[in-house]
DNA sequence: TTGTAGGCGTTATCAG
DNA sequence: CTGATAACGCCTACAA
C-alpha cells in the first residue's frame, strides 16, 4: 500500500538518465543543460512525483529556512496575533515558522531556545519571561544568530518591535488626572513574569508622581482571582476609596466590570475602567472599552521584517516603538463627587495587595 | 567576534582526543565507552558549548522530530488556542512544530502541506479550507504520512479530533423551538469555506425541519460587513418577522448584539442570540452570551496525541467527538407576543441573502 | 572498549 | 554541456 520510501534526486536521475549533478541543474535552473536533458528530467521528476528534501538542502546549504519563533502562549490572541503577522511575513519569503509556548515559565523559554537552537533555525524571534537572564540567549547571539524580539522595550542592544508601554501608561495616567482621579489602581497579571506590565506599572506610577497624585496601588492577581468575577470583587471591596482601574490587559478589564456589577456599583459612575491591548471585542461591547489600542500583528510584522533584514546582512537599525492610540470608550468618567470627599482622610495607597518591586524608574 | 562555525562532534572528538563514534555513544549514552573517555568527552563538550544538529541527525536518522501544523488563521483565537494544545503535548514528546496558515485559502492550504511535506515533517495536524479536494493531502497519505485532523467532522478515513457540529446546532434549534422561535436565521463568516459552518448550517436546519418549522435563513457575511455594526444592522433590518439568530461563532454573535442595540432593539427582548466556540469573554460580558461551549484546546491536545499514537504505530481508531455544552447566558429569551403575530403572512425564509449550497443532509 | 568508513539527500567543484 | 565526487553532521555496522 504504502509506497514509504521518499523519492530523492537520485531516483530521478536514474529514471531520467543522466547524473544526479545534471538533474540538480535542471530542478533548479542553476548552471547549463541541454534542451533534452531538461525535457527528460523534468519528465521523470514529474511522473515520480519528486520533491526536494529540505533536510538535505540544509544540511549541504548551510541554512535550514526555518525561523525559530517562542511566545509565552498562543493562548494569549495578542501574542497569537503577533505570529500570525510574523508567518505571514515569513512565509512570503520563503521561510517556515518552528513555535515554540513557554507558558510565561521563565526555564521553559530559556530550555525552548535550546531546542529551537539545535534545530539550526537561521534566525530567532522571541517574547520571553526573562531575556535578559536567559543564557541560552546569550550564547545564540554570542554564536551570531539573528535574534529579533517582539513586544520587550529595548533592551541589551536587541532589536525589538514594541509599544512604548511607558508612554502609554503615563497616557492612561493623564486622562485619569484631567477627570479628577486621584485613588487609582494598577491590576496585573503576572506581574513579576512580564516586563510589558511593569513597565506600564512604571510610566503609570511615574505620571502620578508627576502631578503629584497618590501613588497607585499595585495589584497583581492570581490566575484564579482573574477569572473568578466573585473573587475580583472580593479585592476590589478592599479598596476603599478607589475610582479608577488600569488594567494590564483588555481581559483583565472585562473582568474588572463583572466584578463590579456584581459589587452592585456601576461602570464607569462608580468605577472607571481602561484596558490595554485594544482588542476587537472590547469595541462591540455593551458598553465600549476604553482601552490603549496596539497593533500585535503589526509587531509581528515588524520584528519579521527586521529578521529578514538581517538575514540578508542590511544595516538594521532599532525602529521607533509601533504607535498605540487611546480609545475613548464609556468606561470612563469622572468620579462621583462624593467620593472625591470619601475616605479623604485614609492612606492612598492602601498597603493590602501591594507588591514591591524594582521598576525601571524608581 | 561571531564564532560564526558551527562546533560538530567532530570538533568534541578531536578535543577529547577520541574517535567520532566514541563522542557520539558518550553523548548518546548508547553503546559501551570507557569512565575515562566519557569524562574527556563530556568535558571536551560542555567547553565547546557543543549541541548536537537536528539536521545532522534528521538526515541520517530519517525522522525529523517535527510535525506540520496548518491552521486557517492563529488570529482566530479558537484555532490558536487548539495549536497552544498542540504544541503542548507535542513539546512534551519532544516534538517540534512547524507551523502555517492558510488564511482561509484553499490553494494556499494545498500549497502548505507541500511545504511542510518538503520539510520532511514526521506528521501532520490539519485544520483545512478544503481537505478533500487537496491534492498535496492524498499524496501525503498515499506517502504513508500519519495525519491528524482537527475540527473537521469525520473524513475520508482521516482520523479527526472535533466536536459534533451538527448536533450541538440541532441543539441550539431546539431551544430556540422551545421558547416559541419560529422565524430564526443562521449567520456565516465564510460559509463556502468552512465545513463546520455548513455542518452547523445543516444540523440547525435539520431540526427545523424536523419540528415542522419554517427553513432559517441563511446569511454569509462579507468580512465587511461583519466588522461593522451599522452594516451589519442594515443586513438585518431587511429581515423582517426575525426574532432569533444563531451565529456561527461568538465574535459574530457579540457583533450582532452590537447592531441589534443601533438599531434601537433590544437582546434578548426583540431579537434573541446564540453563539458559537464559548469564547471565555462571552462570560464576563454585561449580558453573557448564549452559545454553544467547546474547548478548542482539547481539541488540540486530543489531535496531537492522535498523532503521537500513530507515529508509534498504536492503534488507532477515531474517537468520539468531544463534548460540547450549552451555556445559557442571557441573551436567548422567548419572542415577544406581538412578534408571533407580525408578518405572519409574510413567507420565511426571505429570499435575500439565502444561498443555496449543498449541505450534509440535503 | 575503540576507531574507521559508509550512507542519509543535496549542492558545488572540477575534470571530462 | 555533463557526470563523478567531496563535503555537510550524524549514527551505526564492522573491524580492530
Amino acid at each position: 500500500m504504502e509506497s514509504r520510501q521518499k523519492i530523492t534526486i537520485k531516483d530521478v536521475a536514474r529514471k531520467a538518465g543522466c547524473g544526479i549533478a545534471t538533474a540538480s541543474r535542471v530542478l533548479n535552473n542553476s548552471g547549463p543543460t541541454s534542451a533534452d536533458a531538461r525535457e527528460r528530467v523534468k519528465k521523470a521528476a514529474q511522473d515520480l512525483g519528486f520533491s526536494f528534501s529540505a533536510i538535505g538542502r540544509a544540511l549541504q546549504g548551510g541554512r535550514s529556512m526555518t525561523i525559530g519563533c517562542l511566545v509565552p502562549s498562543l493562548a494569549n490572541p495578542v501574542f497569537a496575533e503577533a505570529v500570525q503577522g510574523v508567518q505571514e511575513v515569513l512565509s512570503g519569503a520563503g521561510y517556515q515558522l518552528l513555535i515554540s509556548s513557554s507558558n510565561y515559565d521563565g526555564d521553559a523559554d530559556n530550555e525552548a531556545i535550546v531546542t529551537l537552537t539545535a534545530k539550526e533555525v537561521d534566525g530567532l524571534i522571541l517574547t520571553m519571561v526573562g531575556p535578559e537572564r536567559s543564557a541560552a540567549l546569550k550564547q545564540a547571539r554570542a554564536r551570531g544568530l539573528p535574534v529579533s524580539l517582539m513586544f520587550h522595550d529595548p533592551l541589551d542592544g536587541f532589536l525589538t518591535a514594541h509599544v512604548d508601554n511607558f508612554e502609554a501608561a503615563r497616557e492612561v495616567a493623564r486622562r485619569f488626572a484631567d477627570l479628577g482621579h486621584t485613588r487609582t489602581a494598577f491590576l496585573s497579571l503576572r506581574f513579576a513574569s512580564s516586563d510589558r506590565s511593569r513597565n506600564r506599572y512604571a510610566g503609570f506610577h511615574a505620571e502620578c508622581r508627576a502631578r503629584g497624585l497618590p501613588d497607585p496601588a499595585l495589584i497583581e492577581l492570581t490566575e484564579a482571582e482573574a477569572n473568578d468575577p466573585e473573587l475580583l470583587a472580593g479585592i476590589l471591596a478592599t479598596l476603599g476609596g478607589l475610582t479608577a482601574i488600569f488594567a494590564s490587559n483588555d481581559f483583565l478589564a472585562i473582568a474588572v466590570q463583572k466584578a463590579t456589577r456584581l459589587m452592585g456599583k456601576n461602570v464607569p459612575q462608580d468605577l472607571s475602567v481602561v484596558g490595554f491591548d485594544g482588542i476587537e471585542i472590547g469595541r462591540l461591547l455593551d458598553m465600549p472599552l476604553a482601552t490603549i489600542e496596539t497593533a500585535p500583528d503589526a509587531m509581528g510584522r515588524q520584528a519579521a521584517q527586521t529578521l529578514l533584514n538581517m538575514l540578508q546582512g542590511d544595516a538594521c537599525v532599532q525602529r521607533p516603538p509601533l504607535p498605540f492610540h487611546f480609545r475613548a470608550g464609556a468606561t470612563l468618567a469622572r468620579p462621583r463627587a462624593e467620593s472625591r470627599d470619601d475616605d479623604q482622610g485614609a492612606t492612598w495607597p492602601p498597603s493590602v495587595h501591594s507588591l514591591k518591586t524594582d521598576l525601571k524608574q524608581g
